[in-house]
DNA sequence: GCCAACGTTGGC
DNA sequence: GCCAACGTTGGC
């Protein structure tokens, strides 16, 4: 059963155009246990993405990508010189997960927040209730209804 | 740049 | 195990 899910992203350190470019992402560096067990156990293969901008003008959903790799340990955890290592993290107990995306395609027409937050049957999603969880999951309702709107002028 | 919301840490 | 202190996120 497919699911859909939005991640989110600072443009300044990861943007949509740097998905596009490099064709498939490893989405590390997450660093939220609840985040963690989506990538680790519920975002599967075929999975569609809302991709988002936060932090910026305006914060939107900017297109789709879909999962291509199923959640595995990330390896930046490890690496005393990535953007975000962890010293209790090591290859024989990996505490943080990952899953790569590749980009579908970029929306028409951007989805700001603001935007989506003056639909009434988006006023329930996480980004809505619990904004700072940069792993999240969609409902389907919310997905087509997201959907719709980027179609439309 | 401010600050509210949230998550984590660590003393007790 | 509680909770105060602290750090981070992200909208505005």
């Amino acid at each position: 059963m497919k699911r859909h899910w939005l991640f989110k992203s600072e443009p300044s350190s990861y943007s949509w155009d740097d998905l596009v470019q490099d064709e498939v992402a490893e989405w590390d560096g997450v660093r939220n246990y609840t985040a963690r067990n989506l990538l680790r156990d519920a975002i599967k293969i075929d999975d569609l993405v809302l991709f988002y901008h936060s932090n910026s003008k305006p914060s939107a959903i900017i297109g789709i990508a879909r999962v291509v790799k199923n959640g595995y340990p990330d390896h930046t955890a490890w690496d005393l010189g990535s953007e975000h290592p962890d010293p209790k993290s090591s290859p024989e107990n990996p505490i943080w997960y990952m899953v790569d995306i590749t980009p579908v395609r970029k929306f028409t027409r951007e989805i700001s927040l603001s935007e989506i937050k003056a639909v009434p049957e988006l006023s329930e999603m996480v980004l809505v209730k619990q904004s700072r969880l940069s792993v999240q999951p969609i409902t389907h309702q919310e997905f087509e209804v997201i959907l719709k709107l980027s179609e439309s002028d």
